[in-house]
DNA sequence: CGATCCCGCCATTCT
DNA sequence: AGAATGGCGGGATCG
């Protein structure tokens, strides 16, 4: 009765029923009407925002967009992942897990460079041309939409791992194979600064 | 017993 | 400094 699971369907039928597309809402209003602490919250905002279904507008302040872009978004990543030469040779390569044919060696991870970016506000968001938005007002630097913690934050986790299964034969991956291609190689250093 | 998952402490990063 | 975020360890629960 606590799942994350059953938390993010009862969200999303509360954003749907009351709130309603194009409609902002607060994270303690949710957690509120959800019963939960504001922790849990974030955990479901941040996997909506990564497809693009939630932005953010301002502290404590999202907008529901509704899950008509989903679609789109998911095509977008799929782009970006079929995009990544290293990720599509991870696959394809010999390995671990689905073995399937073989070549090489173990190949070393790659790391997926979604959000590779150098300012902020992101989301799956590069494409190609200058499209839309002509600049204009608050830019994309620090518009109200911040997002100067966005980076290897569950957000972009999740987008990740979306790559990785819309590229994965037949949709199939493994956490083991997941887990091996989106967590960073550790190293001394890291492992030194380990909290604590 | 290993794999999962939830709770919530507390480090980070804003205002 | 206080508030907003959210990483992550550890205990609870599942199968």
């Amino acid at each position: 009765m606590k799942s994350l699971s059953l938390l993010c369907k009862k969200f999303l039928g509360i954003v749907e029923s009351s709130v309603g597309t194009g409609n902002e809402f607060s994270l303690d209003t949710m957690a509120l009407k959800l019963g939960t602490n504001r922790r849990r919250i974030y955990d479901i905002i941040n996997v909506l925002e990564a497809v693009e279904m939630i932005v953010k507008q301002s502290k404590n302040q999202y907008s529901w967009k509704g899950r008509g872009e989903l679609l789109h978004t998911l095509a977008k990543l799929k782009a970006m992942a079929a995009d990544d030469a290293d990720l599509l040779h991870w696959f394809t390569g010999t390995n671990s897990g689905t073995g399937s044919g073989g070549d090489k060696e173990n190949l070393v991870p790659p790391t997926v460079s979604v959000a590779r970016q150098q300012g902020q506000s992101s989301s799956v968001m590069d494409e190609s041309s200058q499209d839309s938005i002509p600049d204009d007002a608050v830019s994309c630097d620090d518009g109200p939409a911040r997002g100067g913690r966005w980076d290897k934050s569950l957000g972009v986790l999740c987008q990740k791992f979306l790559m990785l299964f819309l590229i994965a034969p037949k949709h199939e991956l493994t956490l083991d194979k997941a887990g091996s291609i989106l967590m960073p190689m550790k190293t001394l250093q890291s492992v030194a600064l380990k909290r604590r």
